[in-house]
RNA sequence: GCAGCCAUAGCUCAAUUGGAUAGAGCAUCUGACUACGGAUCAGAAGGUUUGAGGUUCGACUCCUCAUGGCUGCACCA
């Protein structure tokens, strides 16, 4: 049991016995350190409640308080706060505690969930652009979190290959193909295909007609345009493989929306008899009455002309999902923009007994520079690929510079960590509804808040350690002296360790990511004033094998952390 | 027109969900380099949290109104 959590449960029971409805209990850790180390505000949060004076319910509970084995005596301050300091000691013990535990204080939820989450979905002959970083890199490490705390989590690639884009790319394909080029750079060629023809039919309406009609021939199952279309998938699926290779990201599932074509007209056809849906000017829509938000809202699933649209595959799917998996939650990890289209399938849902927890986990757009979206067909767009090798390419200019001794192989792989850290980091950091701000300037600058940083505190304490195996004559052993803490900056240092327990559930709570960043960055930087504060290897020998020890459990946190986001540490760099 | 999201230091962003003197990073300034890796540390300066009311012991946070911005709203995904 962490401090923390043994600190709420002293408090319910103070509260219990001073005749207080215990779910007041909450500890925090303290605002500020000159309060102390842990705080809690239920005096205050009670005497709202009771009509009471918080000064008063502080004192009544501070008398049924019993810390004295590992706290010093607690105090009253301010409105009603009551402020805990830890004690040396069982500072000392909880950090040993998180050093010999593999989970590093980290315990699994109570009841494990069956979660799949939705997430990147790139689309068929279109490049990976900066549209679909957030939805990978959050999706990825949402995954990964929900995961190391026991759910059973699958991560499933909603690829687009079946949308409008192939009648362009089609008619391009039949018309416009460079054979080389497709040989060469396959995805390049898909992309202009898409790129001239979308550009063709813009003042022709006739060629419109034409490319919306090999469209229509594709859906019904046109042999040579089929053929066409299975290629086209084929190749962009080589390049989407690569680009996850390189991020070290994986899916359970990858099956795209053509995968629910056949499931499309039975589920209209179902809705229709069940009285869920009806016709209205020509389409087929469900309509929300009952919901006041949605009352003028109708979600569309046929169009007049018979064909189907976004809402009707995402039902589909979601359908094969329930009974493929029976999730306990489905997690769509798209852009805020799509926020009407998520409420309209949900409530789709619900009429069709769907009782699954659905969660829309909506982030901010990407801006440019001119602070306005980036839409997909700008034509300015930077591809995700050329902007992953460019992240590395900066790197590797930084690496050469700083470490020229490194063997080139390893530069690459240090650069490789390092860049792609970056961009990964930079996007994670921020709160997920805020608007992101791209920046190539921001995004691999190594100074501050940013991956280099945290990965650059794992180098350094890996170095001490390749030191201390140097000099240290053998059979001296570090392992196995506790940790002993008494010096403000391994105080400091210590109790940013004991958080790692809580700032996970955390994230997972309101599915924010930038919660944890914000914590490796100040466990990083409580370790780095350590560093400068606390010398390690000087030391005479307890205190060095404790310092060491407190240096090992910082670089398994911030190695365990950053492996949630998805970021790599190199041992050098 | 209706709805959703947003407005915090010069810039880019936080703020443990209603708690203590609103915190970081860039940029600026002052210190610390024969260094356990300076990709660092210690410090300074920078704020009427868009504006006006309201709720209470206490508001960046909740409510109302205003202003400004972004996004969505019937046959694209």
């Amino acid at each position: 049991m962490s401090l923390q959590v043994n600190l709420r449960q002293r408090v319910a029971d103070a509260l219990r016995t001073a005749g207080i409805d215990e779910r007041f209990a909450a500890v925090a850790p303290a605002a500020a350190a000159r309060f102390g180390d842990f705080q809690t505000n239920a005096a205050m949060v009670a005497a709202k409640a009771l009509k009471k004076n918080p000064r008063e319910v502080a004192a009544s509970i501070l008398t049924h308080l019993n810390v004295e084995d590992f706290c010093e005596r607690p105090t009253v301050a301010g409105a009603g706060f009551i402020n805990f300091k830890v004690l040396d000691t069982a500072l000392s013990d909880a950090v040993n505690a998180v050093r010999n535990d593999r989970r590093l204080g980290v315990e699994s939820v109570q009841k494990a969930k069956t979660i799949l989450i939705d997430f990147s979905s790139p689309n068929v002959a279109k490049p990976m652009h900066v549209g679909h970083i957030r939805s990978t890199i959050l999706g990825d490490s949402l995954s990964r979190i929900a995961r190391h705390l026991g759910h059973r989590v699958i991560t499933d690639n909603h690829i687009g290959d079946w949308g409008t884009q192939f009648g362009k790319v089609i008619y391009g394909w039949k018309h416009l193909l460079n054979r080389v080029a497709l040989e060469q750079t396959p995805i390049d060629e898909l992309v202009r295909l898409y790129r001239e023809v979308n550009a063709m039919e813009e003042n022709d309406p006739v060629l419109k007609e034409t490319v919306r009609h090999e469209l229509v021939k594709l859906q019904q199952g046109d042999a040579e345009n089929l053929e066409i279309w299975k290629q086209a998938v084929s190749l962009s699926w080589k390049e989407f493989e690569r680009l996850y290779g390189l991020l070290e990201i994986t899916f359970d599932e990858r099956l795209g929306e053509s995968f629910y074509n056949d499931a499309l007209g039975p589920l209209v056809d179902r809705l229709l008899a069940q009285g869920i849906a009806r016709e209205s000017e020509g389409a087929v829509c469900i309509f929300f009455p009952e919901t006041p938000a949605l009352e003028e809202k109708p979600c569309l699933i046929r169009k007049s002309d018979g064909g189907f649209l976004y809402a009707t595959t995402d039902l589909a799917t979601l359908e094969y999902r329930e009974q493929r998996w029976h999730p306990d939650a489905v997690w769509y990890v798209t852009g805020a923009p799509q926020q009407l289209h998520f409420e309209q399938v949900f409530a789709s849902a619900r009429k069709l007994g769907i009782t699954t927890d659905l969660l829309h986990i909506a982030f901010g757009s990407i801006l440019g520079e001119d602070r306005k979206m980036m839409k997909t067909r700008s034509g300015e767009n930077v591809e995700l690929g050329g902007l992953l090798g460019e992240a590395i390419e900066q790197a590797m200019t930084v690496v050469t510079e700083k470490n020229p001794d490194l063997s080139a192989a390893e530069q690459h792989e240090v650069a490789r960590v390092i860049g792609l850290g970056a961009v990964k980091y930079a996007d994670l950091m921020q709160h997920r509804l805020t608007d992101y701000l791209f920046s190539w300037e921001k995004m691999l600058s190594f100074q501050g808040n940013t991956a280099p940083y945290l990965q650059n505190a794992y180098v350094r304490i890996r170095s001490i350690f390749r030191k201390a195996e140097a000099e240290l004559s053998e059979g001296i052993s570090y392992a196995s002296s506790p940790i002993s803490i008494a010096a403000p900056a391994e105080r400091a240092l210590a109790l940013q360790i004991l958080k790692f327990g809580e700032v996970l559930h955390a994230v997972l709570e309101d599915q924010r990511p930038n919660l944890l960043c914000l914590y490796l960055y100040e466990l990083a930087d409580s370790f780095h004033s350590f560093y400068e504060a606390c010398p390690i290897l000087k030391a005479e020998d307890r205190v060095r094998s404790s310092r060491l020890a407190l240096a090992e459990v910082t670089a398994e946190v911030l190695k365990t952390g950053l492996s949630l986001l998805g970021i790599g540490v190199p041992e050098r760099m």
